[in-house]
DNA sequence: CAGAATCCGAATAGATACTG
DNA sequence: CAGTATCTATTCGGATTCTG
């Protein structure tokens, strides 16, 4: 990355939410349940075996999950957002104003031209 | 991407801010200030012309940049904000704010961990 | 159940050369 | 000056197979 320091804070967020499937996963960990990997996965109807355990573990790197192992057979492994990843969720939910904001402009515009070219 | 609505309008906004340089792009066209290709080039000493072109364009798709030629020789093409693409500016914001904090966390708490190594 | 490991294709980004 | 065009390198994500 950069050693521009805006840039660098700026990055620095937007490691920790962005990746395909990183939001998702976020939005339903912060609905506050603890979800265990089969769980996640039913929710994430999409999401290979392999991208959900890479986008935990970078999680957990960053303290925004953690990660809970009940020694049992079978395995028992529970998710759940940490105190510090409650912090994220005012950045996620401003995103995600204007992020519908966005597409319902989209949306105008492009209906709009459509109305043009029936001109 | 999915067709879960939250996790769209999520990504709608991502897809507007995120791209290795937009982030950077961004923070100096809110400046206000119109800046010439060749300006945005030196103040993003790393960016490759080619890089810079693709993501300009991206964001004016997205009407969050306007681009003006002046029709002269040596040519001139100057990039400025539009109004819609202020309304990034909390956006972006926000998350540089939580960037700031999370990489002091992370620096906070790589020293601690130094710190008991030496014990 | 919750993964780790490997392999492969697609998408992204950089380097370089050329142009109106 | 402000790009295009082309080619290559790197990164990322998906598919598949195997395991404690």
């Amino acid at each position: 990355m950069q050693k521009n320091p805006p840039q660098c804070q700026f990055v620095a967020a937007l490691d920790s939410i962005v990746g395909k499937w990183k939001p998702v996963i976020l939005y339903h960990l912060l609905q506050g349940k603890p979800l265990r990997f089969n769980e996640l996965r039913r929710l994430l109807p999409d999401i290979t075996q392999r991208m959900l355990t890479l986008h935990l573990r970078e999680l957990e790197a960053d303290e925004i999950v953690t990660r809970v192992v009940y020694p049992q057979i079978p395995p028992k492994v529970e998710y759940s957002i940490t105190e510090y990843g409650q912090s994220l969720a005012p950045v996620l939910e401003t995103l995600h104003q204007w992020g519908a904001a966005h597409m319902e402009r989209k949306r105008l515009i492009k209906a709009q031209r459509e109305q043009n070219e029936t001109d």
